[in-house]
DNA sequence: GTCTATAGTGCGATAGAC
DNA sequence: GTCTATCGCACTATAGAC
């Protein structure tokens, strides 16, 4: 018999989302999260930096999709052609299966303003590495932000449009569908 | 005498500015910024919610002038040519004797996440309330979101343009420039 | 694993403005 | 008298230090 279980991380973040979902994330202590996921509290502290960060383990992962996919665009594309892609490479992490998932966190993110300052707060990173990387690009700073900035605007909107209950379309259609509206909103009438 | 000094909500902002400055966001007790005010610590969380939000005050005005400015503007603009004239009309609010204290306030920020965080959802906000504002002129939900999240963006790179060590162009011009620079970067090539 | 600082809340008392 | 801003104290939970 082993003296723990073991993914004590991952026992503790289904526990966080199931518990801010049943009572809401400012009713649940942390004592709660670890007493459900059968560790203490301390050790709830040494695998996330804080209570929120518990719901954004899938974060980083993200983030190197798509940064790595930006890398790997073709040269001939326009940086708008380019993070497109790169945003549009996010299905190959966010898939089907994760779906689920994404929508009852979504859920818990909503009533709960303390959790959605940290999901702007990795987008706003998720867009400042995209900028960087477009930099990698040869494309001038102040140009490459911007570019950054609205892409990511592009991809939170098919991102929502994805995680909507009645929304079957994966996110990779989502995505294109948002850039698609950039340019018709964009264009002059 | 008075039993308290009149405008301890100004006082407390100005003290915690200043603390944030001088020792870091994370060194300065709000015990501190309250015995700098000459109140209790009590009278600084009757005043604000939490010790992020002592540098957000300006927020809600900022807001208001946006959105008040969108609802102002001729209904022969397109959707996008409005949210431009809404967001170049911050700069009444933004003008230039509240650079100084912008600038210091950005620095605040910028080595402090939990702050970073704070502004992102004050910005969302806003944006949420210019998609809100568009619902009214008659733009559909996906639109008018899309189009204010863009909009949010460039109201982003004029402000960070403007609070620019070398800058001195004013708010407007900033902004009008960074949805120029839009337009160029979503034209086909 | 234990200890401690501090953020943030709840409630009652108090002092002045009107 | 009412209303509002402040104080003071007790308390919990987060998060970091040791």
């Amino acid at each position: 018999m082993a003296r723990w279980q073991p993914d004590a991380r991952d026992r503790l973040a289904a526990a966080a989302l199931d518990l801010f979902l049943e009572q809401g994330f400012d009713q649940t202590a942390v004592a709660d999260i670890a007493a459900r996921a059968g560790v203490t509290e301390r050790t709830f502290f040494r695998h996330f930096t804080d209570k929120r960060e518990v719901l954004f383990d899938a974060g980083n992962r993200l983030q190197n999709t798509v940064v790595d996919a930006l890398a790997a665009a073709p040269a001939g594309l326009s940086p708008l052609e380019a993070v497109e892609a790169a945003f549009v490479a996010s299905s190959n992490f966010l898939t089907e299966e994760r779906r689920p998932y994404s929508r009852r966190r979504a859920q818990a993110l909503d009533s709960t303003p303390a959790l959605q300052e940290r999901e702007l707060l990795k987008l706003a990173k998720l867009r400042a590495a995209v900028a960087e990387a477009l930099g990698q690009r040869g494309l001038a700073r102040p140009a490459a932000h911007l570019t950054a900035e609205v892409g990511g605007s592009c991809f939170l909107a098919g991102f929502d449009e994805w995680i909507r209950a009645d929304s079957t379309d994966e996110l990779a259609s989502c995505v294109q569908r948002a850039f698609a509206d950039l340019r018709a909103i964009t264009s002059p009438s």
